[in-house]
DNA sequence: GTCTATACGCGGATAGAC
DNA sequence: GTCTATCCGCGTATAGAC
């Protein structure tokens, strides 16, 4: 993979503050600062605070994108599930640390006062509905993994660390009827 | 009840204005306005906006210990289990418009950026999830309902409204094996 | 108790040097 | 491209009148 352009390095250090700091600390100069870089030059990349926020939604949607399709492959392969992927990547502790689940903590905190943000968040989890939809072929059953995840999402916000679900997030699946495997296809 | 005193109705204001606009625009004049006093006014009864910030979380604190009460009294007179109660105060649309949910969305928003907040929001999650262990008996049944909750409020944040779960809860609690009416006890 | 007036600092954004 | 210098508006908080 190629090394990150300096826009990416400052999207980086916007994700980093707004994770660690939360949203209503950020300044053009803290975000500079963590980047390495000095506020005119951060203004040169992004020419507004509004367009540096865009920028994080821009590297989010991606990023569901690509964890969607990867997700979707899994499930193509008979590896694992959706749904099983899902929390996994939610749930796990070591799944943490993931650019996905860091951006998008980031995003969902920026969305407590920014419509575009919510927009982006809330486009990002009627995605992950619908392949969970798709998969179980059952919108309440789909829902319910998707609001577990929501839930873990919403722990992560207020700083909660582990749960009895985060360690045994497997347990729940097989609960709720869900198989680790799918049947492979063809 | 008696009518509710200025500082309530400021702390109203200030809950009123963090679920609608979020966090990021609270100011003391915003507030103000709201409450119907003036600037001035504002700071005889909270000296600093840090003052304001723990007046509401004041609030939280009581009314998570009345809800709980509630919650306890109900499952003791056999009419609703703590974990129907606690789905049907979250998840159930009418239940919105709530002191409490609006007041806990408000905190929650704030946490993002407010340790103080965070403290508070994870103490009124700790609070339910132990009542629930106690009543299921099992830690992660207990945590698995908390969780759902969860999801339930970070939708709130990011603004999504109605979802299959938030309309079919009852028909989860059965699928988890939990029942709508607690045995009477004596 | 509640208001007005004001001091003061901080953050976003522009201009222009290098 | 990246930096420094600077302007300007906004938000907190205080002083003090009524």
């Amino acid at each position: 993979m190629p090394r990150p352009s300096q826009r990416d390095r400052i999207v980086d250090a916007y994700v980093d503050h707004v994770v660690s700091e939360g949203p209503e600390t950020v300044t053009l100069d803290a975000v500079a600062a963590r980047a390495g870089v000095s506020k005119g030059g951060l203004l040169y990349h992004f020419g507004s605070k509004e367009a540096l926020l865009e920028g994080m939604l821009e590297r989010v949607r991606a990023l569901t994108d690509a964890d969607i399709a990867t997700a979707r492959a899994g499930a193509a392969a008979g590896t694992e599930t959706v749904a099983h992927y899902y929390l996994r990547t939610s749930a796990d502790d070591p799944a943490r640390d993931s650019d996905f689940f860091r951006a998008m903590v980031a995003v969902l905190k920026v969305a407590a006062t920014e419509e575009a943000a919510a927009v982006t968040a809330r486009a990002s989890m009627a995605a992950w509905q619908e392949v969970l939809a798709e998969e179980t072929g059952d919108e309440l059953t789909a829902d319910l993994i998707a609001a577990l995840g929501d839930g873990i999402y919403l722990r992560a916000i207020a700083g909660w660390r582990s749960s009895p679900l985060s360690r045994d997030w497997r347990t729940t699946l097989a609960r709720l009827g869900v198989p680790e495997r799918s049947e492979q296809c063809r």
